[in-house]
DNA sequence: TTGTACGCGTTATCAC
DNA sequence: GTGATAACGCGTACAA
């Protein structure tokens, strides 16, 4: 039992080689009759198309963009590594990457940045913005050109995007707090939660989950009012000083988003911190060295070089019009400590 | 800058294809003179062959084996599900597998089973059986027919194995202490560990790694000795009612290896272990529900569908001779509770 | 609708 | 040893 061709399909479906290829690509009008002898024939034979063999005769070039937000962000850097990264491995095989740098805290520099895109020489593009009524219009209007969207990171609820590479931030915060939960097992105390913005989803969406498991499974602890210091480190010095000052009962620091560096400044010049839990978000060199610092008890995080592997596969497989291996795309939430760190 | 084909090499060379191929595929001898031309042009003009395009010229058939511990084991089915999964993806393109059951407790079994492979019909085998004297000779046969080996979950390290697909149990052992140590920081008292059984390998590295960190870290806790169970339920249940008995300052339970089932089933049935802190090794339908069920406070685990599609493509590239991406095919050692459970 | 050249690397002939 | 040539596998694309 090997596997069917075109070939056997012409033969079995008796009519040529080019009729088959009109019926399995939808090219040009096929008389009715023939295309469903094409049809049965596929379904009798079980024929599958070779993508590979079909992008060598095509010369498939799949042309994608990654539109990343721009500005020192550790994060973000280490997407873009993992991009190039990428461009050795068999997953970007005939693939060719643009990467747009948008200031991504100024809708109307995102759009225009979308706008520019060149959409005649793009099969899909990858997205990490929060997502605003511009930003989702563009998206529209990219989608309307028939190019695939894949939100990278920060998920486009309401933009019609084909796929959201990235992890549940919800359940992201969740963790985190199971996390606190459980290292605080039997403990009264506060927790500190601080973040660069607010304005990003991905904040907010975590400190719903943060609270939401600790206020069900751990009353014993509280948590503070989300600190928002806006790349500022002379504020994030202020808070945490003051919050240590205010809360006797301190129990720990958890970093909800980007601005770890200066956060771990911030503790390392306070006194009296150093039986704090700290929980942040994001491998980067600065959490890496930070936990084997011991100075942070764990790090959640996605792994980025599967991320945007999953981005790729998932970008070619749409427009491939090829299905989705679930399993393979979901993008974990990861808990790393210093003795998993990889 | 289009990527160049054995035509521009041999332009470049100045040679004919036929000289190409032979070179670039050792088929015959060719003047030292020419080969040094053509391997330059190669590195000159930075050609890399066509992987896909090969494989459709010669009809390539990937053919591998998995040879997998029988009899009841979670672990193991998780493993062949993902194999059958996998057989869907596009890293089992062009290849076929062949799933072989062997009692892994019985070294001649599994020898017999190994050479009764047919080595003519197979390009790779991926391995999961402990190490043992025999099976280090039954591998040396296998690669000596050149085949390339790749030991799976359990590291064969002195059988000259081309590649291990599993994670560092050593490092496994030590998260399960970290967590246990911050789960219980600033407390006192024993951990229990239980295994199915100390002759694995595996076991022997978790609990060295679990001791390494606690007696550094976290001197106030103390691990029991092991306590291994062969698949008797009535034993474990026996050890657990004397283990609580014996030690009031019983904090944790570690479970090192198989044998979910019948711990969790003990720990039902006992009394005064509500409190207790309990880790397990591997996602399985098993440990999956008591996560769900608060039975269970944290899960270590490997990524049963990402480790076998590593062995997959692991094996592909040393066929094709091609370089493995490390990034990608790094198993990780993952925690899992239940709110970032998958 | 059909025929056939094409893309890429491989393989096999037959000549020099 | 080396070169020229053709056929092959698969799906595609353009001329006829």
């Amino acid at each position: 039992m090997v596997k069917p061709t075109v070939h056997d399909i012409a033969r079995e479906a008796g009519v040529s080689l080019s009729t088959v290829d009109r019926v399995l690509n939808g090219r040009a009008d096929v008389r009715p009759k023939n295309a469903e002898r094409v049809k049965a024939a596929v379904r009798k034979l079980g024929y599958v198309r070779d993508t590979n063999a079909a992008n060598l005769a095509k010369q498939r070039r799949y042309k994608f963009a990654f539109v990343l937000p721009e500005g020192p962000n550790h994060l973000v850097e280490t997407i873009v590594a993992a991009i190039h990264e990428a461009t050795w491995a068999q997953v970007a095989d005939r693939t060719e990457f643009r990467i747009l740098s948008v200031n991504a805290a100024d809708p109307h520099a995102v759009v225009d940045n979308l706008n520019a895109l060149d959409l005649s020489s793009l099969d899909g593009v990858a997205i990490m913005v929060p997502e605003t009524p511009q930003v989702r219009d563009a998206i529209a209007h990219i989608k309307s050109a028939g190019i695939y969207v894949v939100a990278l990171v920060s998920d486009l609820p309401n933009s019609g995007c084909d796929y959201f590479a990235g992890i549940d931030n919800f359940s992201a915060g969740k963790t985190a707090g199971a996390l606190l939960g459980k290292f605080l097992r039997n403990e009264t105390g506060s927790i500190l939660v601080v973040t660069n913005s607010m304005v990003a989803r991905d904040s907010i969406e975590r400190r719903f989950g943060l609270d939401e498991v600790l206020s069900r499974e751990f009353p014993l602890l509280k948590t503070l009012p989300t600190i928002e210091f806006h790349d500022d480190a002379e504020r994030i010095r202020e808070t945490l000083g003051h919050a240590v000052g205010a809360n006797p009962d301190l129990k720990a620091v958890y970093s909800m988003g980007s601005g770890n560096t200066v956060m771990l400044d911030a503790l390392r010049a306070q006194s009296g911190v150093e039986d704090l839990i700290v929980i942040a978000h994001d491998l980067t060199a600065v959490t890496r060295q930070a936990l084997l610092d011991g100075e942070l008890d764990a790090i959640i995080a996605q792994n980025v070089g599967h991320l945007v592997r999953s981005a790729i596969r998932v970008l070619r497989a749409k427009c491939d019009g090829a299905d989705i291996y679930e399993a393979q795309e979901k993008i974990r939430i990861e808990i790393i400590m210093r003795e998993n760190l990889y």
